[in-house]
DNA sequence: AGAGCATATACGTGTCAAGGTATAGTCAGG
DNA sequence: CCTGACTATACCTTGACACGTATATGCTCT
């Protein structure tokens, strides 16, 4: 399975992963919550506890999934230089809707309603 | 190939969305930079303008391929109900180690050094 | 027009993962 | 101890995808 992206790839995952961020779960809770069979809710636990994303803690025959930050942190890292990138991007936008503002004497019909040029960053 | 995740899975995807962040390329440098085969190269851009990660412009016998943001974003969105949990989780580790400080009066050898806890938000 | 470069696509193949069914292990209570 | 609830695992089948090889398409320049 290897990688984090691979593992959060499959959609029955994030939904378990979406329903453990609330508050931790046993496997039956996320089985009827999710309407997924027990020998496959079991399978995608396996899977997110080897790649780090969930532990478990025993309570009698239960078991409770909880969620563990760093996995998803990962991803979040993998993103840095993407938000970098569109964050420029809206920049560039602004700026140049700040151009067309400029030399566009008061011909709109809808009226565009923006803050003003961001400052220096 | 659906969901922006399964795009992201592969890791030659990521390799060329990595290399796309600084700035356009064609898919003969993508190729030579990362070592696959043209038509590899060429498959994978083809799923990544599909799910919308990319958009080519034409360059004569050359196709510019460059970044666009809005499926990376998606990504972004989904993880942030996961931010709020794991920055709680720091908060409270933080709020435990303060703890930790008072009750221990100057016994460490390797100082530990932290800003103090955060205002309340 | 023809040669050559750059890119896209078709087809066949191997691998792997997801789900179902069946079963095993484990714990609590009578 | 035996039963029933809860969870994990084994085995099998199926489908999807990634890659390689071969080929098609399109553009430039002479």
């Amino acid at each position: 399975m290897e990688s984090v992206f691979e593992v959060i790839a499959e959609p029955n995952r994030r939904a378990i992963l979406s329903l453990l961020v609330s508050s931790q779960q046993s496997v039956g809770e996320i089985e009827r919550q999710l309407r997924m069979s027990q020998p496959t809710v079991s399978k995608h636990l396996r899977v997110l506890r080897d790649a780090g994303f969930v532990e478990s803690t025993v309570d009698a025959q239960r078991r409770l999934y909880r969620l563990k930050p760093e996995p998803l942190q990962e991803v979040d890292a993998w993103l840095a230089p993407f938000r970098r990138f569109w964050s420029a991007h809206v920049d560039a936008l602004e700026r140049h809707l700040d151009r067309m503002d400029q030399s566009t004497p008061t011909k709109k019909k809808s009226t565009r309603r923006r803050p003003g040029p961001k400052p220096r960053t």
